[in-house]
DNA sequence: TGCTGGCACTCGCACGGACAGAGTGCCAAG
DNA sequence: CTTGGCACTCTGTCCGTGCGAGTGCCAGCA
């Protein structure tokens, strides 16, 4: 029906206009900047429908309209093209990211690319340990009753942790333990070392068992660890820019709920490389980010996803072009990290 | 003379009073609030000489007096005495601190206490690689011409890097290198691990001497990236508290030049862990700080600092209780990092 | 010489009314 | 189903007023 297709494309036109302006629209307004074929009046009824639907709103009886969390779910869904990326933010993502040394260089400056190119906070995941398997574990005794157990994933990341022996420690049994250990852990999922560690322990020498046992457990409470999903969060300055107008109040609670790494880790949680994923407003459970939306996507290669990264902004942000944006830097990353 | 003496005061109970209300002081409340033993009108005479002397400030003609930058460092300088933390502060910091796993978890809690402490933004450095020892170098293979060589600090920082050899490594020659590389460079400093370089490639066997170059030379140039001093910030929350009063304009400079990390790390240049350094508005050199205060200390033993830490805040701070709780933070996780 | 009370003066700010502008909803006609 | 017209309802802004806070200065007093 051509109504409804006109109707929709009102929605389009005021989603479109909203963000770029940060006005609310009007339909004399909308008639003149978008060919629509159909007087102000007839916009007017196609509102009101829109409004009684729910998916616009205005602000205050004599103000123009503002789409909702709804009405920006639509537009999403079903209104938005994926805009491709322009020759110069593809080279724009090439030079950022080349010659970086390692992976925190890597996530630094993927951070701070996705920061600018979309103008919003950036949020990057490291490769999940949950997801990746040992390249290789390193023992370093640190004291005398006490070793450093280094942890090298094959994503590229590197873990220590100091565990304590209770015992003095033979430094003749370090270089034994740690062929011992790499030996058994060398290339294993870290899901799957815990189901190692029974077997090793029982061909493990006598005199390395209590060793053995102490660093396992420390490798496996690693994992465990709430804070072993780190993160790495840029751009926040742009939460400064149009704060009073985006944001109810201040940027504060968003501020805060972006350092409690764990709450941005938890809409990270269903990331995957394939689909952008979307969450607009209300959607996002948190409440502090409920006037925010967030944009995220994994990277990795198709079989296996390392991490998530993404963006948090107001409702009101571009999402076609932060889509892009979003999914473009993370195929491009998944591509970096898995030369090395 | 007492004269002088009073009006010290005076400039005292000014930055006092509007450091804890916020609102431009008068006369009239001073007399109020503090024990002056003379009268409004006498204190309008030394306000307005402590006006020409620079200390102090009138936003508008009809408004009380605000302390300038130069009013602030005189009263850091001459007019606090260090305010001993409470019981309960202490105890967060024990609490907040201990049972940290690795550095990693030592310097992110740090932040964050320091953050909840200060209720402003918190900073600190990672130890300093210039200033730290190797305690183990760890060389992994991740292709066939690349290796991984992992620092192990004596400060608990470890560092990774990708070692591009340009030629196919023999797997076997790996657990050489490493123990060539490690007897070379175990307790060495690493500003004085250049000179070794030139001694170790003339003893190395010689099919080696290859990948020694690439892997020393890897190692040097880790030390100097910009990016080898790593940084956490936390609490930047707090600067949308009392924004619109604290900041002109937008805290959006403030949040770059932080996020700007260099900034923030040439401020730490000079940490030392026995003076709490205070850094007032336009006393810092960068732009966007100039409305801000920095007040900062080096942690680690006091023969050697390994890094430095600090809080970011608006000039209108508690300087007193800032400058002990640094302090005090410093001191801590000095001893914490000694340990290990 | 230094302190004090008194007084006139200056502003910023909050309050309230008037006004213009934008945008809507509804209705009757095409 | 669309359109032009019209009355209505808001908000944001501008202006004038009054109030209160705070100052600077001066003359008197110890």
């Amino acid at each position: 029906m051509a109504h409804d297709e006109r109707r929709l494309e009102v929605l389009r036109a005021i989603v479109q206009d909203y963000v770029s302006t940060n006005d609310p629209v009007g339909s004399k307004a909308l008639s003149e900047r978008h060919d629509l074929g159909v007087s102000p009046a007839t916009i007017r009824n196609d509102m009101a429908v829109l409004e009684e639907q729910g998916y616009i709103t205005q602000p205050h009886t004599s103000a123009g309209r503002v789409p909702t969390d709804k009405g920006y779910r639509l537009f999403v869904d079903r209104l938005s093209a994926v805009k491709p990326l322009s020759v110069a933010e593809r080279r724009a993502i090439e030079r950022f990211l080349d010659g970086a040394v390692d992976l925190h260089d890597v996530l630094g400056r993927t951070v701070r690319l996705l920061a600018q190119l979309t103008r919003q906070v950036a949020v990057v995941q490291y490769p999940t340990l949950s997801r990746s398997a040992v390249r290789h574990l390193e023992v370093v005794q640190v004291s005398t009753a006490r070793l450093m157990l280094v942890l090298i994933t094959d994503t590229g990341r590197v873990e220590q942790r100091v565990v304590d022996c209770h015992t003095e420690v033979d430094p003749d049994a370090v270089p034994e333990l740690r062929t011992l250990l790499n030996s058994a852990f060398s290339g294993v999922k870290l899901t799957e070392a815990g189901g190692k560690v029974p077997d090793l322990l029982e061909t493990a020498p006598t005199h390395l068992r209590g060793l053995v046992a102490a660093v396992s457990s420390a490798l496996l409470e690693t994992l465990v660890e709430p804070s072993e999903d780190r993160l790495v969060i840029g751009g926040t300055a742009n939460l400064a820019r149009g704060s009073a107008l985006d944001f109810p109040g201040t940027v504060r609670p968003l501020l805060e709920a972006l350092e409690e790494q764990v709450v941005v880790l938890r809409l990270m949680g269903e990331v995957d490389p394939s689909t952008v994923l979307v969450r607009i407003g209300e959607e996002n459970a948190h409440e502090a980010l409920t006037s925010a939306s967030f944009v995220s996507v994994g990277y990795g290669s198709s079989e296996r996803a390392l991490g998530g990264l993404g963006i948090v902004g107001p409702t009101r942000m571009d999402y076609p072009g932060n889509m892009a944006a979003v999914r473009a830097v993370a195929r491009y990353v998944g591509q970096l990290l898995a030369e090395s």
